[in-house]
DNA sequence: TTTATTGTATTATTTAGATAGTACAATAGT
DNA sequence: ACTATTGTACTATCTAAATAATACAATAAA
């Protein structure tokens, strides 16, 4: 898959969102390995010190941890993974919802439009 | 009403979405004028320079043109601010399905559970 | 024991965005 | 005619992010 970076947003910063969804979504297990930070850098064609200090992060908010020479690895604190996953969920909703707000769109209002949308009427 | 601006992201990207926000939303009308760039870089708390880069972009798009001297001013094409509210709202609903959907969510969850946070439920 | 791979650290350079300071031409308002 | 305000342009400097290029210590694997 992709990374998908934009040049819009500090590239770090979109790393470790990245990271945090894959393992929030199961793409990435409990306890699974990580990739070696060079190969991950080359993986999403970014400079190592990128790609390390975006690690760097998720290890400081204990979602991953790394081994001396051994490699790095999810978290098994299924708990907080869940948590973070909720929290997320929240924050996006919130941004959504004020976003929404800002152009003039009630909250119910964003409901329908979202629906409508859905089912694939373009307007 | 303060301008909200954040450090993650390039301020006059924020800015053109902020004033297009104001447009499409009725904080500004068509034909109005707008304040000074000097006015808003101070009202943003941004360098004029800022705000004048900002405001050169919205009008190559035509959503606002400017009169020697005389000051800028809002579109008076109706037409095209309609357009863009429908356009940015469509844009907000995908780029935030798709974020869920990475999350984990499927589009029928996002809605409950938007609905549920809208009715003030933690969980 | 040797070797390759791991995370980690360091220094230098480049680039885009933001700021600072100044300047000028056009014109509305007096 | 004069003045203040307008948009606009220009150059220089600063900062954070990203890249580039190495280097080193620890240890799993051979």
């Amino acid at each position: 898959m992709p990374w998908n970076l934009d040049s819009d947003r500090p590239i770090f910063l979109q790393i470790i969102e990245k990271i945090q969804m894959d393992i929030v979504a199961g793409v990435y297990h409990p306890g699974d390995k990580l990739p070696s930070v060079r190969e991950l850098a080359q993986a999403a064609a970014v400079n190592p010190n990128t790609m390390q200090k975006a690690l760097a992060e998720l290890e400081r908010t204990g979602l991953v941890y790394s081994q001396r020479t051994s490699g790095r690895f999810i978290t098994e604190d299924t708990a907080m993974i869940q948590e973070l996953k909720s929290e997320l969920a929240r924050e996006l909703i919130a941004e959504f919802l004020e976003h929404m707000q800002k152009l003039g769109f009630e909250e119910q209002e964003t409901i329908d439009l979202m629906e409508k949308t859905i089912r694939g009427e373009t307007k």
